[in-house]
DNA sequence: GACCAGGTCCTTG
DNA sequence: CAAGGACATGGT
């Protein structure tokens, strides 16, 4: 990777973190994380947030419940959140994974971050992201989440890496910790909704602050 | 009514 | 292997 994108990325980070602080994100337990990364994939966290206490309601948001659940019922929880056949039939593919594959959650909180990011990548239904959601929402492991608005971010200040080149690119600059991970991530997907909800990013403070 | 949303998988050329 | 389409509801 280039200097100049290393030197790019660590400002943006700094001026995040001084313009957002400490954000709380994605609390709930584990099982709630993992079903939440299916759920927001290409969705607005607020139908998520809603398919979730829909599903809390229906003592539907534990895998263990999951795995049994009717599909109907577990379709109709989510449906507000778009694609709810193919996120249901992924549900329970993550259900599977986890509740047999690996025999549960205590399983897999004491698996190598590599297996285990290795076994959720198996699961039909789960890439890269929600992968690296899951791993450093639900599990504390350092596995740095590259999203849409990431992607969308490093264009705008001109950083040209491909969009797979760029988690090694964030994990390359940041503190190897999953708390620095969480919260830059945080600050990237507050600072996108803020300001670069278009494709076009004129008020960009990445650009113009000296930061 | 058009367009987009914190992706992933499958099919084509 | 890159590009395009499907999945589906809800908000602007």
């Amino acid at each position: 990777m280039s200097v100049s994108s290393s030197f790019k990325v660590r400002r943006i980070v700094r001026i995040l973190k001084k313009k957002y602080g400490k954000i709380p994100w994605w609390p709930g337990d584990c099982d709630e994380v993992m079903i939440g990364a299916i759920l927001t994939q290409q969705t607005r966290w607020e139908n998520v947030r809603r398919a979730l206490d829909e599903l809390h309601r229906k003592d539907l948001c534990t895998l263990s419940a999951i795995r049994f659940a009717d599909m109907t019922a577990l379709e109709d929880a989510i449906r507000c959140t778009g694609f709810y056949r193919m996120k249901a039939r992924r549900l329970k593919c993550l259900a599977v994974f986890v509740e047999v594959t690996c025999g549960g959650v205590e399983r897999m909180a004491v698996m190598s971050t590599p297996a285990l990011r290795e076994g959720l990548l198996s699961v039909h239904g789960i890439g890269e992201e929600t992968a690296d959601s899951i791993l450093c929402y639900g599990f504390s492991r350092p596995s740095f989440v590259i999203d849409a608005y990431t992607d969308r971010i490093m264009r705008c200040i001109g950083v040209t890496e491909p969009r797979n080149r760029l988690k090694p690119l964030f994990e390359g600059v940041l503190a190897e910790t999953d708390e620095a991970y969480r919260q830059t991530h945080a600050h990237i997907v507050e600072y996108a909704k803020e300001f670069c909800i278009q494709k076009r990013c004129e008020t960009c403070i990445l650009v113009n602050s000296s930061g």
